[in-house]
DNA sequence: GTGGTCTAGACCACG
DNA sequence: GTGGTCTAGACCACC
């Protein structure tokens, strides 16, 4: 498997979190394709050096938001089919960390143009591999 | 006064952080000018029906940030903004808000062009009042 | 660990205040390394005498300063050091003590000779472990 | 008279005191001259702009120093004889303003010689009027 | 009146 | 166990 979690202690996140996001993140970017397995609680836990109840609280919310499944004994795979949302939702969904970052940028003195430059740098690092636009009629 | 917080409590940032973002972004944008007073501690603790040290906290760590000043016996008041920090220091503190909006839209299945689109709409809300841009140079 | 906080109560500065000089300057000299843990909250709190919050107050400014990072569940611990402020900052930051030092001294009828060799004296007891220059460029 | 006092309202250290250190420090330097006389508190609060009582106590406290004395019903006039300590209870004397202000440029990054130089490029700003310098047996 | 500090004690999130 | 937040109430300095 191509793809390994990275954690940082000691930065803004819970561990926790931070494993939900990449693995959720890779999901999306396809770094992590459908049906793939991920490692399990203990081995994770033993690779990233930390507490498997860390890592059993991202897997249980990773469950939760659907983005993985579980088969009793095997392990968890990554979900094909995903939850599509309307747009008028998604764009809800995205407010609170849109306005986070912009107020920050903004309080950092950072012009508009600059603001644009690092989200599209910062897109750029990630080079997800395009898929079809979300779709999923907006009324 | 045009400007007024509001706090929601129960979510997900304290209400210490919401009072001081506020604040921070209300000066960024020009919505609180340069000398402009703040309510007084008890005032605001008595309107947002919260205890005053938690709006002594907020107002204490706006001082420390040098976004106000306070005039002894007499109140807070907005100091004219200055940009302190080195720009290598204002992208590193950018970055936490930056990845955590990114990965938020790109696992929303947001293309890398809604993004952008998004970013410029919420800064179009924010029609800051412009100010001529940080001087000083650094060694 | 080597370092030990000292407070004195009914003081001019405050004592949360006290904790975070000296942790500052224990860092800024070498005598606190990167990495190393600072006192749990409770353990320093009973130690110095003092209200937990108090300690508390003091570490959280110290995180909010960037001199230590918090680990979730783990407890504090020293950062890297690095520079942050714009030299027109730096310095700015520095009048209030500056001009509080060399008045007091001229009032003290200390000549201009005498007040340089004091503060070389002072320094000199500093011995700072050496760091390398801060780098990084600022526009 | 020559000389005069300027406030800065919204400044770390209060009123009264820098009224009093800056009559302390117009003395020391020669600025003002033994038997000089001291605006009335009424005249000075007016120029100033302040609370009279304000005036009244920095005052009181100079009364309190030695630094001037009051001849009832005529004003306040600056002392000719002044207090002279050992050289050893000045330099205790000096110790809070020496660390508080080292302290600070440490744990702001300056170098060794650029506290120093800060320290001179502030005693040119003075150009105190030479005065032999303190005498008074060390113990 | 204003803000600044400290104590006491409670509850929560994280690991 | 750790730190983080909030409330309540007290006392002080400054104007």
């Amino acid at each position: 498997m191509a793809f390994q979690i990275s954690i940082t202690t000691g930065g803004a996140s819970p561990i926790y979190r931070q494993i939900f996001d990449q693995v959720r993140l890779a999901v999306a970017t396809g770094k992590l394709a459908p049906d793939e397995r991920l490692p399990s609680v203990r081995a994770q836990a033993e690779r990233l050096v930390i507490n498997p109840n860390t890592v059993a609280r991202a897997y249980h919310e990773l469950v939760e938001a659907g983005i993985v499944r579980s088969h009793q004994g095997r392990g968890l795979f990554v979900n094909g089919t995903r939850t599509i949302f309307k747009k008028s939702e998604r764009q809800r969904r995205l407010q609170p960390a849109l306005e986070a970052f912009v107020h920050e940028a903004v309080a950092l003195d950072f012009t508009a143009d600059e603001i644009v430059q690092e989200v599209q740098k910062k897109l750029a690092q990630l080079d997800m591999s395009p898929r079809e636009s979300g779709e999923g009629s907006d009324e």
